[in-house]
DNA sequence: CAAATAGTGTCTCTTAGACAGTATTTG
DNA sequence: CAAATACTGTCTAAGAGACACTATTTG
């Protein structure tokens, strides 16, 4: 590590420069089983010294860790989700005056969780947690509606090509129609056509000789992934 | 601004936490007018506490500035470019011993100027500055490497769909071929075929009435941006 | 006129999109 | 058997890619 002050080109020792504190603020994206819509997963911010108002987890970076380790442990301890998250960089956040307590820089990133996982700890505590359809989400703290729409933005686009890139889908095996909803939710409209989907997703898949039992209609065929 | 301590969570103020300096690095990519290869600018450092080798122009974080400004500034105090430039973001690099100075993150940047630009810098100063090759790159100081990767990807992907979406081209006129020229160059590879490659810009193009004189061979349309 | 470059016409193959019609289940 | 859902086959239109052929200049 730094073993002395050192010096930029114009002399002035790094200490010298006030330098911006740095946090981390997530976007936990989600699909609800209910709802067939991409939602995001918001705290309540009323502490003593925190802005009163609905935003995305957070924290500030602590010494030595890394933007992704900062990223799970505000997931861990300010909402209770598993560490086992790989968030995704969105971008840095540097407005000066984006947070009225100080420069704070932001950098925002995403990352996606089945339902499965996100609803017990929404419904473990109701009055601090929220999840609301990102197509509804205005009027957050900061700038973290604009993290939200970059966020989503981001999902839309790796699920354009891919079938279900996050894993949104927590079962091994699932059929065609199934992963059409969840990337009709994640788009926030219907697929443009179900051919077309089947047509692009199938190369990415195993297709298997099982076969979905119980359901109303013919049974339908049940793929993986590869 | 700040108007007194605030605390996190745990309670700790905020200056309780060690941060870490912010500095902006950035790739400025280029087509030097006579290689047909995208190339990246480079500066020798060798100050008395800087690392010795080559390396992107880069700068820490002042108070107040945005990043955007930072990289301005950078490429302005450094290089001696222009200052309109429109940098863009690409990752915030932030393994704790990326840089052995101390702890040091790095918003990594990118922009993309034409070689009338770059070139009367570059031979204003030929023992500081040098352009190579993107493809060529490796050994450069902490992770600029990887910057230049990144960089590269970014700019190969938005001249995948758009005609010389950051204007690398000065001139206001130009043929297909020389916009077929300049599209290879930054792909580093032909197109897969000249009619694709018009049938896919014409659309975004101008068709002026006016030709190319004195060239060998046929007379050329002018193209226009649109 | 030969060489060089620009531009057009058109054929084939692939893919997207639409949709009719068949298959297999539940109740 | 009716209703519901899954699946297949096939037609059409648009685009990608290939390439022959025509056009217009220089030397």
């Amino acid at each position: 590590m730094s073993t002395g002050v050192y010096t930029d080109s114009s002399g002035k020792a790094l200490t010298d420069y006030p330098q911006p504190s740095l946090a981390v603020d997530t976007a936990v994206l989600t699909v609800p089983g209910d709802e067939r819509r991409l939602g995001v997963l918001l705290v309540r911010r009323d502490g003593a010294n925190e802005q009163v108002g609905l935003a995305l987890p957070g924290t500030f970076l602590h010494e030595e860790e890394t933007l992704a380790e900062a990223v799970r442990r505000s997931l861990r301890d300010k909402v209770g989700l598993p560490a086992e998250v790989v968030p995704q960089q969105l971008h840095v956040f540097d407005r000066p005056d984006r947070d009225d307590r100080g420069w704070v820089l932001s950098v925002a990133h995403v990352v996606a969780l089945p339902w499965q996982v996100v609803k017990p700890v929404v419904v473990a505590r109701p009055d601090d947690l929220e999840v609301r359809p990102v197509d509804d989400v205005s009027g957050l703290l900061f700038d973290h509606d604009e993290i939200v729409r970059r966020a989503t933005e981001w999902l839309r686009s790796a699920y354009s090509t891919q079938p279900d890139p996050s894993h949104l889908l927590a079962d091994e095996l699932f059929t065609m129609r199934r992963l059409q909803q969840l990337h009709e939710a994640v788009a926030g409209r219907p697929v443009s056509s179900s051919d077309t989907f089947r047509r692009a997703m199938e190369p990415h898949l195993v297709k298997t000789e099982r076969r979905t039992e119980g359901s109303i209609g013919k049974p339908a065929r049940l793929y993986r992934r590869r």
